[in-house]
DNA sequence: GTTTGACTCTGTATTAATTGCAGGGTTTAA
DNA sequence: TTAAACCCTGCAATTAATACAGAGTCAAAC
């Protein structure tokens, strides 16, 4: 018996946020107890930990319900759909990653740069290029 | 004079979220004409491009603020203050990148799999995947 | 040079996403 | 069999972002 409390526990989710989103429908409704109380199952897990990850990608509840939907056997797809959708997703992906590398690297060099004065940081050349949109 | 609607044309970014950030402290307060108009400079436009990356790619404000604070001229940064706030970063945008490129990679797979019949979406296996830990 | 439209100012209200709380029922385990 | 620990619903509070209202400012056409 997979309930509110234990799902929250497993997924690191806020326990209110799992109903929340249930209300929005970025989770499917669970079965119930005959007395009321909800019933999860492992998909549920799946579902959850993957809005986790794309929340914190920067995803919108939007987007994801869009990723979502390629998964639902209730819905149907046709080539064209699939394609579409997915290589939409694909491009902004491939924005986020490259825009993830540069400020990984540039958060590389200040660490490595940097000398260890107390004043180091401020005059580190490296630090403008943070914001640089080359 | 790049008021506060040019900066807004600019970044993309919506004209009140702008004075939302300087409410928040998330962008310096800019100078002012004498009749009290905000007045911008570039380093206001790097900073605002470079807030909408990192919020687009799931960093909280509160995160933003850490790694603007590397850039503040007017913080003292210790070799050691750098280091460990960099290095958390870093493996956090590595984690990202990680997630995001399994994401992209079974969206590859999704749109080169499906063979285009209607129900080709529900059947596939590559969907299911897309939930996948491992 | 004045008028008018587009813009800015401040303060406040609204929306969306999330989290918290209160009041009441359920389960479990001592 | 009762107390602790949970769940239920409904609603309030928070945070981030955006919208709106009323008043002042700017610029360019008349």
């Amino acid at each position: 018996m997979l309930t509110r409390g234990k799902l929250a526990a497993r997924t690191g989710c806020n326990i209110e946020t799992i109903r929340y989103y249930e209300a929005i429908g970025l989770i499917p409704a669970p079965a119930r107890t005959p007395s009321g109380y909800r019933n999860y199952d492992d998909e549920h897990v799946r579902h959850l930990i993957f809005i986790q990850r794309a929340k914190s990608l920067g995803f919108s509840s939007e987007k994801i319900q869009g990723l979502l939907r390629l998964t639902d056997p209730g819905e149907a797809h046709t080539r064209a759909d699939v394609k579409s959708l997915t290589e939409a997703h694909i491009d902004e992906i491939t924005v986020k990653i490259r825009d993830l590398k540069k400020i990984k690297r540039r958060l590389s060099q200040i660490s490595s740069f940097c000398d260890g004065s107390a004043k180091s940081a401020q005059t580190c050349p490296i630090l403008e290029s943070l914001f640089d949109d080359s």
